[in-house]
DNA sequence: CATAATTGTATCATAAATGTTTCAAAAATA
DNA sequence: TATTTTTGAAACATTTATGATACAATTATG
């Protein structure tokens, strides 16, 4: 289980940080200022410090200076027209930054970047004749390359993670989409269908009547 | 992973090079006066040093003839003004030197050319028929050279250097034009268009709709 | 200072992705 | 088995992104 620590003073903003990092399958905790972020790295291990710049009692740079000696990657927050702040951040050894307002799916691909630099995991995911690196985002099916629309990748990368659980649509969708699912569309399921055509995946998602799909090798 | 140590008493100046360096994938360190700077040099490998002439406590030319011993090359920090510092620096063994306030991009290029020097590492980057020497600034497709302006230059190397990923627009913007990407702008899909269109890179360079471009062999 | 080269913006056309609707097929329920 | 509900499949409409071109603005160069 991968542990993020995100110090952010902004509720709203940490809140929505937790809950898209938490539907990926990350563990977080919050931080609501710079002294309450020193305290919970001294008192457990993170892999990975997302960090607001503005921070009261400590702020985000001397935080930075006191993460150093944990060698934990940093990903900076920062405001968009803050551009020095953001700077500063980087020179202090961020190893990458995000600007508010944020794309949640961007953000979600940097960690990723991140913790892939840091761990030397590996960019590619293998189920059967199917593989996909998550760098190049390229999908190959008995190494044949095969071209997925944005929304059939990222359906596909929560189904290889997630093999053998049945995810309600609903999950599906807000994982995806990044945004409330109201029910009674069909969208979800116009998009495995695509998905399914696409790589031959009639056998490998089925669907589980009344709750949604369910992936399996 | 290449290793540079600053060693350069304005935290501001220090910051601003680290940042435009760990964004060209080099990992830095700084210290903040010669003594410092000589303890790191000891206690971990650097495969390059950037050298402030005018530091507290030892200053550049002391820790120049203190280094001579470890044989990593040394670029000298200077004010513009201040020759003949400059001039004693390169006698004293600096490889290169650059004067304040300086273009980060012309940093760049000494930092790379400095370290080719000393790792004998070749100049010539090769994908297919075509042709990069990172020291003439010379691009060929085929052998005939090709004419490309500075911001298309910087896009191909980047894209040659991050093979098979796909880069996000803002990525390739910020590495590029090393300013915030404030994002709705075509800038970079232009260059790119006329990259492709001069070197017949259709099929090398490829769109990855809603995210960026991603370059392949 | 004038000219040329580069860079960036605006526009339009095209292509691709997305989402809704419809109807047929399948599954559950009684 | 009949009925209801859900899913699959196809067609279509809508939205959005990219390619291409022309032109404006900026920056370099003599």
């Amino acid at each position: 289980m991968t542990h993020i620590l995100i110090v952010e003073d902004e509720a709203t903003i940490s809140n929505l940080l937790k809950m898209a990092l938490e539907k990926h399958g990350y563990k977080c905790d919050c931080a609501f200022d710079g002294e309450m972020g020193a305290d919970m790295i001294e008192n457990k291990h993170y892999d990975l410090i997302l960090l607001d710049v503005m921070l009261p009692k400590i702020n985000g740079f001397e935080l930075i200076e006191y993460i150093k000696g944990f060698d934990i990657p940093v990903i900076f927050i920062t405001a968009k027209t803050d551009i020095t702040s953001r700077v500063k951040g980087l020179n202090l050894g961020a190893d990458d930054y995000i600007t508010k307002p944020f794309d949640i799916t961007e953000l979600q691909a940097r960690v990723e970047a991140v913790l892939r630099r840091y761990n030397k995991t590996s960019a590619v995911l293998t189920v059967n004749d199917l593989e996909i690196n998550t760098n190049s985002r390229i999908v190959t099916k008995n190494g044949k390359p095969v071209e997925l629309t944005l929304k059939e990748y990222e359906i596909l990368l929560l189904f290889v993670r997630n093999k053998n659980i049945a995810l309600y649509r609903e999950m599906i969708y807000e994982n995806v989409w990044n945004e409330p699912y109201m029910g009674d569309t069909r969208t979800v399921d116009l998009h495995i269908q695509r998905l399914r055509k696409k790589l031959d995946l009639k056998d490998n998602i089925q669907s589980v009547y009344k709750v949604g799909y369910r992936f399996t090798e």
